[in-house]
RNA sequence: GCCGGGGUGGCGAAAUUGGCAGACGCACUUGCCUUAGGAGCAAGCGGAGUAAUCCUUGGAGGUUCAAGUCCUCUCCCCGGCACCA
């Protein structure tokens, strides 16, 4: 036998798939005259931004994983699309063009190249014949054809905006290209910049991106992430009217204008003392002639302007404002006159760009308030501040093994002491705590609570001095589902049971009796949350409770009452998203151009789309421009062009798309990659699409996904495609860090180059090492030692070929098998599992501890390797494809061998280790037939020696059996 | 602050969902084989202890015959969002 040496072995069988196209997908109509269509698979990964770096390990992680999966179906008789394609457009490539002169085609074709190449020696089982190329004309011709629909659907608008500028790389960002106000590439601070933008209007899908969120199998924090992005909340929008103080006769007079608020509390509508605008909300304008310091609200406005980004957004600023005096506004609920402010902790675009300021129940409004002095009005009353009519009765039987918690105050410091314990808590508290007057002493010495019988006593301060209970409680009881929380003083207690309480009495204690579980949740948030600030009343409450000083609503809950507030203020029930548009325009070179004109008379002219692609020029210089305008503004042969409408004089768009453009509809052009006439034809997109499984990375959640599902279902809307959603299933991978645990970078020189590792051990090995060296989802650090590992497991397969020697495996074969059946079987149970969980690392190693099995066997079964051969074979295709064809002569590749399958009747243990416990600890351990029953079980384990020695003179209180697994005797 | 995900040997990690904690792999130790070993084989490998035995899944408490797993509190790490009314 020769010794496994893959650098042999993996070129040749890549040159065999390939000749073969074994990645190839059958197009649907081969199979159709047959009758049903062949059952298909499309699976996803994201492709590649061919950058000059070349391929990364971490590429390689979420390819393989793919990649096993796409193999494993091909062999469940799935049709398999498994494509590859590039994300060409793109900053870096830009920037390396300025830098060397070469032109970004010209170093675009030189990177996929080797992206190709990286890609191939690896043995990833792409269909190579469905290449994509975003920045190949006859690509994105497609691109700019959608963008064209979108504009006809007045999706794509132009507007002067505020935007995210980046002085380095010189370009717009999207909002979600700012990283803590800061650019995603290049980490320089970003600017606000007044330019002429091109926008999506992402927003107007936003509810069914959110919706539709319901639908699809992705994973729970891809989704949770997407709707935290999406941020739909519900709300009222109130209008307030606005009132001038007439600048003659001091009295004040009404205008046409008013203020409309959104508000997720309109049950605090009568705590308003205040209403703020955002500087930027264009009412302030009109407003601005009724008040009477004009000059001074003009100036905040200029310096909120130029405050940057991360000032402005920042919550833990001071935050600053100025009223409009002369004006008020009248609160719809009360026809109270209340102050109008602009501020800036106002956001002008979420909402309506103003609130209604309610200080006693929201934190910043409070903030707000107590800087300028501004009045506080509680209208929210927590629910057991006020609840004297729940009181407890005499017969309630309060077990004496309740579970009482308090919370302690110190009389003179503000310092809180918090104690839980059980065993005759009531009767303890009472006697210990009140009767003797024992202030529970000196805080920090718990033995004093014990003495009193206090257990588990436990401070939250230990410091401070003469500490006395205070008054909150929470008792749980013990045998009944009922709970008890008390406020304001102890009521008596007489053996143990309640004394009904005094009407007196009933005014100093605020009880409430819950029959939930949540109880418990109302001690732990309630009372160490609400009752902190509620004694130390610093800050707002903003919790839900009963209305207080709120007209007709008072004594009302603040959840039900929501909706009828808001009708009786006359406001409406609406709906906001944080979500904004999606600006869509880059003032760079290597992108999409925008497919439009800017005529002179007509204005804004679509490119006909007869007329598409509009290709990129060729230019001499890709630079950007400090005005921010595009490269291409500057090429006056390509820019001046006839207006396609009415032929006279007009410019083209000079602004190029984002490179999340081309990506978010490549999985489309997947199913028909050639197409002319088409982005893709129908029957392939029916047939191909939806994607059924589409792996990639967390950060890609709020951007290329939600992106990509935005165009998908505007396709969707126009008829292009056939599902409302994309992809069917989303799973993420986890980045694959340098050795430190730092992230990979090319300044940080730790970056781990798959083309060394492959030549040294093989793309088996490592495709092996990746798969295993931890949970999928996780990141992990590369461990350069790890690889060894992988090698070794594959070595100990390639010398498993000996123990097949050629006369003895007729003989041994059927003996062989008897023993090890079991195993093999659930082996493939268990990596058939794993792969469909991604749990890719215990599939390994469940392969693995076979091998170590089958080592031990002097011969091995044919039919236990090869299946272990066929189980192998997505994760190391190379070296199981030469054993297969090579040593065991089979004339057709393992990669069409059917997927094995597993009889659960031998999976079945006949016998079982039952392990034999005395309280509870492990003391031994037998084997018996896993048909036997408990009685049996029982007797056997009483019998052991070590069992006897451990149960000694002790009694058996209780036995406890369960088949199969344990026994515990407790003594 | 809010929303996710984590915390288990020297290291990467397993644990059939409440039933032998540490599978599998790396590193390490000892031995065999070898001219040699960054090869292979055999044995060992959480901590303490000569041993019997005891301790051990970030920490504290609880439920249970039995807890890494369930409940409560708490500390730390990573990711996302963050003045979103």
């Amino acid at each position: 036998m020769q010794p496994y040496d893959h650098s042999k072995i993996e070129p040749k069988w890549q040159k065999k798939w390939e000749k073969a196209q074994a990645g190839k997908a059958k197009t649907p109509s081969q199979k159709k005259n047959g009758g049903d269509e062949q059952k298909k698979f499309f699976g996803l990964i994201e492709f590649p931004f061919p950058s000059g770096d070349g391929l990364h390990v971490g590429h390689i992680r979420s390819n393989t994983a793919m990649d096993i999966i796409a193999r494993k179906r091909r062999r469940e008789g799935y049709n398999v699309l498994y494509p590859i394609g590039w994300d060409a457009f793109g900053l870096p490539t830009e920037n390396y063009a300025i830098k060397t002169g070469l032109h970004p085609t010209v170093v675009t074709k030189r990177n996929t190249d080797n992206f190709r190449r990286q890609l191939k020696s690896l043995g990833f089982s792409f269909d190579w014949s469905r290449e994509v190329d975003t920045s190949d004309p006859k690509y994105y011709r497609w691109t700019q054809w959608i963008f064209l629909q979108l504009l006809k659907k007045g999706l794509a608008y132009k507007q002067k905006m505020f935007i995210n500028w980046c002085p380095k790389d010189l370009i717009g960002l999207a909002n979600e290209e700012v990283i803590d106000g800061k650019c995603e590439r290049c980490g320089t601070a970003v600017e606000k910049r007044e330019k002429e933008q091109w926008m999506l209007a992402i927003t107007k899908y936003a509810d069914r991106l959110d919706r539709d969120l319901d639908d699809v199998n992705f994973l729970e924090k891809i989704k949770i992430q997407q709707r935290n992005w999406i941020g739909k909340s519900e709300g009222a929008e109130i209008t307030f009217k606005i009132t001038a103080g007439d600048k003659k006769s001091d009295s004040n007079v009404s205008t046409a204008e008013s203020v409309t608020v959104f508000t997720t509390r309109p049950d605090t509508l009568f705590g308003v003392t205040y209403i703020v605008l955002a500087p930027e909300n264009k009412l302030v304008a009109s407003l601005l002639s009724h008040t009477k310091n004009a000059d001074e609200i003009k100036k905040y406005i200029a310096e909120a302007k130029i405050k940057s980004e991360i000032q402005r957004t920042d919550a833990g600023a001071e935050k600053t404002g100025v009223e409009l005096r002369g004006i008020t506004a009248t609160n719809p609920a009360n026809g109270e006159q209340v102050p109008v402010w602009i501020a800036d902790y106002v956001l002008a675009d979420y909402g309506t760009g103003a609130v209604m300021a309610v200080p006693a129940h929201d934190s910043r409004d409070f903030a707000f308030a107590k800087k300028y002095r501004l009045p506080i009005r509680q209208v929210i009353a927590p629910y057991f501040e006020n609840t004297t009519d729940l009181i407890p009765k005499k017969d309630l039987p309060i077990s004496k093994r309740a579970i009482v918690h308090a919370i302690v105050k110190h009389p003179s410091q503000d310092k809180y002491l918090f104690i839980s314990w059980k065993d005759h808590a009531w009767n303890s508290l009472i006697t210990g705590g009140i009767e003797n007057n024992e202030t529970l002493a000196e805080a920090g010495k718990r033995e004093i609570l014990e003495e009193t019988g206090y257990k588990n006593a436990r401070f939250i301060d230990t410091s401070g001095s003469s500490w006395e209970i205070h008054s909150y409680f929470y008792a749980e009881h013990k045998n009944e589902n009922r709970y008890m929380v008390a406020r304001g003083a102890f009521f008596q207690l007489e053996n143990e049971e309640c004394v009904e309480i005094t009407e007196d009495e009933k005014k100093k204690h605020d009880i409430v009796w819950l029959d939930a579980i949540k109880a418990r949740d109302f001690l732990t948030h309630i009372n160490q949350k609400y009752i902190w600030d509620i004694i130390q009343k610093e800050s707002a409450y903003e919790g839900d409770g009963k209305l207080i000083n709120s007209g007709k609503f008072t004594g009302r809950s603040s959840q039900e009452i929501l909706k009828e507030i808001t009708e009786f203020a006359g406001g409406k029930w609406v709906e906001k998203f944080k979500l904004r548009d999606w600006i869509f325009s880059r003032q760079r070179y290597w992108g999409e151009p925008i497919p439009v004109i800017h005529c002179e008379k007509c204005g804004t002219v679509p490119v006909p789309e007869k007329n598409l692609p509009v290709k990129l020029p060729k230019v001499k210089n890709y630079k950007p421009t400090e005005n921010g305008e595009s490269p291409l503004a500057a090429i006056t042969k390509w820019v001046n062009v006839k207006c396609p409408t009415c032929r006279g004089k007009a410019r083209r768009e000079t602004d190029t798309m984002p490179n999340w453009a081309g990506s978010s509809w490549y999985y489309l052009r997947y199913a028909d990659p050639k197409n002319k006439k088409a982005i893709a034809s129908p029957e392939a997109l029916k047939y191909w699409t939806p994607v059924d499984w589409y792996n990639g990375g967390m950060e890609h959640t709020t951007l290329h996904l939600l992106y990509s599902r935005f165009w998908h279902k505007f396709l969707f809307d126009i008829g292009v495609v056939p599902t409302k959603e994309p992809y069917v299933k989303r799973t993420s991978h986890g980045l694959i860090l340098a050795a430190g645990g730092e992230k990979m970078s090319k300044s940080k020189g730790n970056v781990i180059n798959p083309d060394a590792t492959v030549t040294t051990v093989g793309a088996d090995s490592l495709r092996l090492y990746e798969m295993f060296m931890g949970p999928f989802d996780q990141h992990i650090a590369w461990d350069e030692n790890g690889i060894v590992g992988t090698r070794r497991f594959i070595e100990r397969v390639w010398r498993l070929q000996e123990k097949l020697a050629t006369a003895t495996i007729i003989a041994t074969d059927t003996t062989a098998a008897g023993t090890k059946d079991t195993l093999i079987h659930k082996t493939i149970k268990k990596v058939s599992e794993d792969i469909e969980e991604m749990r890719f690392n215990t599939a390994i190693s469940t392969m693995m501890i076979a091998v170590n099995e089958l080592e031990k066997e002097t011969a091995v079964s044919i039919s236990h390797y090869e299946n272990l051969l066929k189980l192998l074979a997505p994760f190391a295709p190379h070296v199981t494809e030469e054993i297969w064809q090579t040593t065991l002569k089979h004339k057709t590749s393992i990669h069409d061998e059917a997927w094995p399958s597993y009889d659960p009747t031998k999976i079945a243990d006949t016998i079982s280790t039952i392990i034999v416990q005395v309280n509870g600890k492990m003391r031994a351990s037998f084997e018996t037939s896993a048909t036997a029953t408990e009685n049996e079980i029982q007797e056997q384990a009483l019998k052991l020696p070590e069992t006897i020695k451990w149960i000694g003179e002790k009694p058996v209180k209780k036995i406890i059996v369960v088949k199969g697994k344990v026994v515990n005797i407790v003594v």
